[in-house]
RNA sequence: UCCCCGGUAGCUCAGCUGGCAGAGCGGGUGACUGUUAAUCACUAGGUCGGCGGUUCAAUCCCGUCCCGGGGAGCCA
């Protein structure tokens, strides 16, 4: 059975039409309509991509019943023929015969104008925003760099897999979560148990503390010493009270992780993936990506070129704490071994003094998680941070710990307890081997990708604290 | 969570030393034109973020809360 819409064109298709079309099917919104004695121009979007189909709609015809009704943001279907524009601007240009409108949109209530509007206005209305040029070209980039990284994954041998997203351990440590219940507000199951003081969960559905995952690194890790190499690509939560243009609550991470592989083995990894993704996105998007280059970041294509064409810096932890102390800026926090690198060095390192990507490694293990491997000087871990100009930290991996005794003992520095890890330290019980993965936020490399620089622009609904609408 | 800046028409903003609320764009009406964020004329549109205080008088000063932006921390 055919439906209404079977023959529709997107508009992608017709614009690039080898030659003129006696019938032709479009559905979109009307992003404008400029309207002439005897005639009216309409301009059509349906999100196949960037750019406007223009429609001519005469008084003549039947189309012309309807023209008043199709006003910006309606939504209508037009069927006609699709021919030379003798106007200026376009090639292609449709000749409405019949015109439905299938849904109005009241001029006077109708968010969205005909003029640029702010980020922040377009957050407060993000059902419409799709709608928009800039975030229609976005989501259309966000949906082939997601691509892309499967197919970098998939042409590299990794093998993608699914890591829970309910997490009953509470040893993932990489911050705070968010707790999962079924219990009533008073503590009482469904079935109205109580729970004791001592076991809070014990009537819980899972029967036990559960929180929404923050990493599915020790998961995947599992998975790469059976599959050999593994990435995972989902949501991520992350209940932090972070307010920065950097940070959500919900985001999405690519993980991979690699058996029988070592930090150099990662750090080549990590700057295949995102260079493949760049180069592809760049490729693929041409046209929404030039939007990003000519209102968002003017340097955004050369950067981005730079960055497929140039291996990244690398440097130790020691030695960018070297050129820090002896680059001549003065830091508001000053720099010696053993402390975190600030934002403000991290910057400097990315943006000024490489001045394209930066891969820092080695850092000291007194700063860095309990998993990461131990290096021989036994004060560093075979960690590494892969540190972009404008983001910041797009990528922070390691080569794991792989051995029983090292591990337990550096969890036991912690002051935790290993039985706790029972499963994990298995790992390294059974067949341990030198693996090594990553974690890299995909939102960040959408910032990235396309110079946007707050988060909650990059992903279509956005949580941070205080704002879960949509 | 901390520091700084902001909140005025649908949107973007101006508003002097406390004294009757402004512009551009968008909307409406009309004109005109193969137009490209069309153009021209006319026109409507306001709880000056909320609450409290000072004052004869508050958009303006003070307190507080909410929201947004920038920076910091936490990190991806």
């Amino acid at each position: 059975m055919n439906s209404p819409f079977t023959n529709r064109i997107p508009v992608c298709q017709a614009l690039a039409a080898q030659g003129p079309m006696d019938t032709i099917h479009i559905c979109g919104w009307v992003r404008t309509r400029r309207d002439s004695k005897g005639f009216s121009f309409l301009e059509i979007n349906d999100g196949s991509c960037l750019a406007n189909i223009q429609a001519i709609v005469d008084e003549g015809t039947p189309a012309y019943a309807n023209i008043e009704k199709a006003t910006t943001g309606a939504s209508v279907s037009i069927h006609g023929s699709l021919t030379a524009s003798p106007g200026k601007g376009q090639k292609w240009e449709v000749r409405a015969a019949e015109m439905s409108v299938l849904g109005e949109a009241d001029a006077e209530t109708f968010p969205l104008q005909k003029k640029r509007h702010s980020d922040e206005f377009l957050r407060t209305i993000a059902h419409l925003r799709p709608r928009t040029n800039k975030y229609g070209a976005l989501f259309r980039i966000r949906s082939e760099a997601a691509f892309a990284v499967h197919e970098y994954f998939r042409e590299n041998g990794f093998f993608g897999v699914h890591s829970p997203i309910l997490t009953g351990s509470d040893c993932e440590g990489a911050g705070e979560m968010f707790r999962v219940t079924t219990l009533n507000q008073d503590g009482t199951s469904k079935e109205g148990h109580k729970s004791s003081p001592q076991e809070l969960f014990q009537h819980d559905f899972f029967g036990k503390e559960c929180n929404l995952t923050v990493s599915g690194q020790l998961e995947a890790e599992n998975l790469a010493l059976g599959l050999g190499k593994v990435y995972t690509f989902g949501p991520t939560f992350r209940a932090e009270n972070s307010n920065t243009p950097r940070h959500a609550a919900e985001f999405w991470m690519i993980e991979p992780e690699m058996a029988f592989a070592t930090l150099e083995d990662n750090m080549q990894l990590a700057e295949g993936l995102t260079r493949s993704v760049v180069k592809r996105v760049l490729e693929r998007c041409a046209p929404d990506i030039d939007l990003f280059n000519k209102f968002v970041d003017t340097d955004l294509e050369k950067r981005l070129t730079t960055l497929v064409n140039e291996p990244f810096a690398r440097v130790s932890y020691t030695e960018a704490v070297k050129i820090l102390q002896q680059c001549g800026k003065t830091f508001e926090f000053p720099v010696s071994f053993g402390t975190d690198l600030q934002t403000e060095h991290e910057r400097f390192l990315a943006e000024e003094h490489f001045a394209k990507p930066v891969i820092v490694y080695d850092y000291p293990k007194t700063i860095k998680a309990f998993y990461m491997r131990l290096n021989d000087d036994n004060t560093t871990v075979a960690a590494m941070d892969v540190l972009v100009p404008r983001i910041g930290e797009l990528i922070g991996g390691s080569q794991r710990e792989d051995r029983l005794d090292v591990l337990e003992a550096r969890i036991r520095e912690l002051g935790q307890d290993p039985a706790h890890y029972w499963w994990y330290m298995d790992l390294r019980r059974f067949g341990s081997v030198p693996h090594a993965g990553f974690g890299m936020g995909f939102e960040r490399l959408l910032m990235m990708l396309t110079g946007v620089t707050n988060i909650r622009d990059v992903i279509p609904f956005p949580r941070t604290p205080g704002n879960l609408e949509f």
